[in-house]
DNA sequence: TGACAGGGGGTGT
DNA sequence: ACACCCCCTGTC
């Protein structure tokens, strides 16, 4: 018998067709720098996490080649399907960062030096909208602690010892008291609230992701507790909409630092980011916030 | 080892 | 501009 939420019986490492290694600290950061919850180290270059019903472990290939991964026998059978979506294996992240204007951005130059191969997720857009309400004044290590209270608590079981995220339809009657067990704080109440407004709803969510960008932040705008910098992140990690740009206060500090953009405000350099970044501006934001944190936490 | 202060990736009023 | 909520981190 394994620990609660060991899992004993692997599936046999795969390669993921699409998606090239990454090095050690490029794969933390596209798994576990603040796009998902839901991921942790299990060894040295090793990472288990979960999305819907999904439960992998990846790792870059020994030939270096691709990344590569397995899955509980029990839930092997979904898992290429749900992992090409989750990593998109149809884009080329080589040649979509080549795309972006390094040419005449010499920071940008290095922020993508710094970080090759870093790549966007495309999760479940409902869980995505879920881990963004859990973010407001939140660090990542807190935001997992708790999405995984509420997956422990709120979510259908997967494998032993394993819960996959509550749906919005199993939230929706959760009483706003016991989600604050959850550490939710004031955060409480507007999942409680999105909860209950998307269950009166069905179908919301998935009109919302097929709506064009503009149209889609405007509809998670008026969920309660969704302004634009958690509309964005939602589009641009659980939607692939390459062009949101969320504006926070690392993206802040950052465009004011090496921008000379001191003093503006984020909707004016959420216009800057779009104009000057392109059609990619979100991958632009993700190469410029690792780079950020990485100094950060040089410090 | 325990206590304490400081601050935190945002939204809504 | 400030409240919301309380956990994490660093420090003594």
């Amino acid at each position: 018998m394994g620990k609660a939420g060991e899992v004993t019986a692997w599936s046999a490492w795969a390669p993921l067709p699409g998606v090239p290694a990454l090095r050690g600290d490029v794969l933390a950061e596209t798994l576990d720098g603040g796009q998902a919850f839901r991921w942790h180290s299990v060894d040295a270059g090793t990472w288990q996490g979960q999305w819907s019903a999904q439960v992998v472990q990846v790792r870059s290939a020994h030939d270096g080649t691709t990344l590569e991964w397995r899955a509980p026998a029990a839930l092997v059978a979904a898992a290429p399907a749900a992992l090409a979506r989750y990593f998109a294996t149809d884009l080329d992240y080589g040649a979509l960062a080549d795309r972006l204007p390094w040419r005449t951005d010499a920071h940008l130059a290095q922020c993508l030096a710094e970080f090759p191969g870093l790549r966007l997720l495309r999760q479940p857009f409902g869980e995505t909208l879920l881990g963004f309400l859990c973010s407001a004044t939140k660090q990542i290590v807190q935001i997992k602690q708790m999405i995984a209270l509420l997956a422990a608590r709120h979510g259908a079981v997967i494998a032993p010892g394993l819960h996959r995220l509550p749906t919005w339809t199993e939230l929706a009657p959760v009483p706003e008291s016991e989600l604050r067990t959850c550490l939710l704080g004031f955060r409480a109440r507007y999942i409680a609230e999105t909860a209950r407004w998307l269950a009166a709803r069905q179908g919301w969510l998935e009109e919302t992701e097929a709506l064009p960008y503009a149209a889609a932040k405007a509809r998670l705008c008026g969920l309660p507790g969704v302004g634009e910098k958690v509309a964005d992140c939602v589009l641009l990690f659980g939607a692939g909409r390459l062009e949101a740009f969320p504006v926070d206060v690392w993206i802040l500090k950052t465009l004011a630092r090496r921008y000379d953009l001191a003093g503006w405000k984020p909707a004016p350099l959420a216009q800057f980011g779009r104009a000057h970044f392109g059609p990619l501006a979100g991958l632009a934001q993700q190469y410029l916030f690792a780079y950020e944190r990485r100094l950060a936490r040089r410090q």
